[in-house]
DNA sequence: CTGTTAGCGCATTCAA
DNA sequence: TTGAATGCGCTAACAG
């Protein structure tokens, strides 16, 4: 069945379409016993306006877009969460560009932030290049960093160096001078450095102490849990095996867990472990970690967002996403120091 | 700026807007010269065309809405994780609505279902009512249900009843007597019967095995790690506490797990423990649960969808999600038995 | 207070 | 092979 236009209430009402228009949108004033008959005659055809005519006579699209590299993890989803929560209680709609390839990550920047399409974007942990953030301009859309930075774009960049740097100094501090790294790809092919930056939290906390940073110590590779068991085992196998490990996430401090299990190594009397992000699981781990606040970053994110949509501002702000180190039960002194 | 129109183009490579409309869509031979200019013109313009114009002149919107009850729930961040893998290389758009609460899931109802909005509609574990169903009808929207079911729509419906029955066979089969369920409230506001479909398979297994069905061993509360976590510690101060526990969800199962370990209960030694849904985290915890496949489900769900977009087919298709149960370290014989 | 009209950006006819 | 005109559904400016 075709859906009743604004024309159909019109003429059902026996009014014009401006009038409809005016009941529906509060925009200029309606006679009572007018907008009561508009009123019913909408009732009746159960119309809803098509948004594409909205969008297209207003130029505004009441969409927001949220861009999602590796919507796999579980990080991303709860900031997600954070955004819908927001979401769920203004008029916008959310459109979804999940971002998986390189590719996907070119095609997302170059078409998306763009007048008509969308009313405001938000980036999830993905640093634009000077030919995204040259788009994004053009397109002139709000636009909100979240877990990333352009010094001229709205962002809520995370402090990854010091947040690493102090879990890893927790470590020092309980008596650890073995300490691995295990964590992704220091250059990832879609221009993050986040796991550059912890990997460099974790270098300096260790040359401050005196420590050396040991290249068997550092094992990098696909963000998932079962790569970290692997590097695991590896790094427990090595002659002379850390006493701790600090991961680049919670999702690879859980490979390292289930790798001390699958070894019978107690955790933390056997072996110490830090992750990173505080996804809800971290919780039931009883993992230490570093708290990002990742439901809290997605609704700053859309917060500020809607305040931008609404109030333009010229000079990006920068609102550093608070971050805690969270100690529970997967760190202590090491056994024989 | 304001982002080029298919006249800007038109009038840059020298044509009129139907050619460059032609090159865009293929939709009429086009010169060779010609379509290189335009294309060129397309380029150094850096042109996409709008797709609210292109929605209200074709009727299409190329987007699929995703109606998804508590966003918060590990379980539907899963299926959607589905549903994007299968998106992300079409080129349709995804909106996503979702319902927290009983006035947003009828005003999704209300609203959403209507040509000029979407082009499909996947709604995740929610049932239709008769008005619901009406909507969708009169929209004449392609529409699929994902642990749903409806006589008269597309649904790939999960037979939870016999799902937990098996599961709670299996617990029989250890040699427990003292079985608990662990659930969500049996009457949802929003009209689902997943609770009372799994308390029915529990409750249908012990009537076989000719056991007695208490109500102490029934406990229900909000869809919550830490709710389950106090059902639990009230069922294990019991003066005749059960050695097994058969859960709704693996969100509940996990608090089952905090409270056995608060009790310093061995598990599955001193308790055996049950899930539902398989979700990532079950795994890492070794959790025996019911797989429901979630991720697979979001993938049938929109590739059902894709195929009902592009060819319409007015006779339902029902096609159950299939369910195994996963043993894996929570459930064992109970210690006095 | 309200009806009529122009125009948002596009695909698609109808002519040429 | 192509340009011009029409209309998709709506909002907003204009005219009464």
């Amino acid at each position: 069945m075709v859906p009743a236009t604004i024309h159909d209430v019109a003429k059902k009402a026996g009014v014009g379409i401006g009038t409809v228009s005016s009941v529906l949108n509060n925009s200029r004033p309606v006679n009572k016993a007018t907008r009561e008959r508009v009123l019913r005659a909408i009732a009746e055809l159960d119309f809803v306006p098509n948004p594409s005519g909205r969008r297209l006579s207003m130029g505004k699209t009441h969409t927001i877009g949220v861009v999602i590299p590796f919507f796999t993890i579980s990080s991303q989803a709860e900031r997600l969460r954070g955004v819908m929560s927001i979401i769920a209680g203004s008029d916008y709609d959310i459109t979804l560009y999940s971002v998986e390839t390189v590719t996907q990550r070119n095609k997302v920047f170059q078409r998306v932030p763009r007048r008509g399409r969308i009313d405001g974007l938000i980036i999830f942990s993905l640093i634009p290049t000077e030919d995204d953030f040259n788009r994004i301009k053009r397109g002139n859309i709000p636009t909100v960093l979240v877990e990333g930075y352009h010094p001229q774009l709205h962002s809520l960049p995370v402090d990854d160096v010091t947040a690493s740097q102090h879990a890893v100094e927790h470590l020092l501090a309980l008596g650890h001078q073995k300490i691995a790294y295990v964590g992704d790809y220091l250059d990832d092919p879609f221009g993050t450095y986040f796991s550059r930056n912890r990997y460099q939290g974790y270098s300096q906390a260790l040359a401050k102490a005196g420590l050396p940073i040991l290249s068997e110590y550092r094992r990098l590779g696909w963000h998932d849990r079962n790569e970290a068991r692997e590097m695991t085992l590896e790094l427990l196998q090595l002659p002379d095996p850390p006493t701790a490990i600090f991961t680049f996430s919670d999702e690879q401090a859980l490979g390292v867990l289930e790798a001390a299990r699958d070894q019978g190594l107690n955790v933390p009397g056997n072996l110490s472990v830090v992750g990173y992000d505080d996804i809800r699981l971290a919780e039931f781990a009883q993992l230490t970690t570093v708290r990002q606040n990742l439901f809290e970053s997605g609704v700053q994110g859309v917060e500020l967002l809607l305040n931008l949509i609404e109030f333009p501002q010229e000079t990006p702000s920068r609102i550093q996403i608070s971050t805690e180190l969270v100690i529970r039960k997967t760190t202590a002194p090491p056994r024989n120091s």
